[in-house]
DNA sequence: AAAGCATGACGTAAATATACGACATAGTTT
DNA sequence: AAACTATGTCGTATATTTACGTCATGCTTT
């Protein structure tokens, strides 16, 4: 992301890497959580629910909308956005792996820090 | 993080987004990828692996370590970093609840564009 | 002690992120 | 058509991130 020279690195660290940048604001956090509890899919709602204004709020909306995990269609006067369903099992399916491969790993530092290396 | 009112999130939607920022970089999964492939703890090893400076992978280390999801330890000359399987193994419920959640919610606006708020 | 080596801390330049107010756009309602 | 409303885009100020070179520190080895 940003200016790192991706090219270096794996197309599975950078989704994730990707995917993680979206969730890095609590902000977005909370807007995925916030469509997940609510079926339907909400509008400026969304902005009114949020601590912070109604533009920084559709500007965390186009953030996790370009990564894709919501979706926006228009309905008239409003703007509805849900969650990307499949997207979102797909990343699921990635974090679970990377969770495991890393907590399979056995502390060699040891929890009370002795490194045996 | 950053300069957010952060007041006004939940704890947890603070936790899971700090630790999501802390994989925002694919350098950073890359890191805990080579951690958790290598069983014994590396240290300035991981700068020859990555395709960067060594100040600047060591700045990524910190970053890391501020988090909480490595741990380092130094061995005379050496420095030796290790995963924290105990954050992690919390990090990953989090998430996959996280993402329980998320994926639970039906597709409201389907997968092909229909919205039906 | 002196020379060497691995690391982190510091300083810095350039790119991004964050937050918002002011505008532009487009559908709704009167 | 005119007034209204919900949204996104744009411009902007400030804070952070990223990447690196240089320097300081602290063991190690000679």
């Amino acid at each position: 992301m940003t200016y790192a020279k991706t090219a270096a690195f794996t197309h599975e660290q950078q989704q994730l890497a990707r995917v993680a940048k979206a969730l890095a604001h609590p902000a977005r956090v909370a807007i995925v959580q916030l469509l997940a509890a609510r079926q339907t899919c909400i509008s400026g709602d969304i902005a009114a629910e949020l601590p912070l204004s109604r533009t920084t709020v559709s500007q965390h909306l186009q953030e996790l909308k370009a990564v894709g995990l919501i979706r926006g269609e228009i309905d008239g006067l409003t703007v509805c956005y849900c969650l990307n369903t499949e997207l979102l099992a797909r990343v699921q399916q990635q974090f679970t792996a990377f969770f495991a491969l890393a907590t399979a790993a056995a502390p060699v530092c040891g929890p009370t820090e002795d490194c045996a290396c």
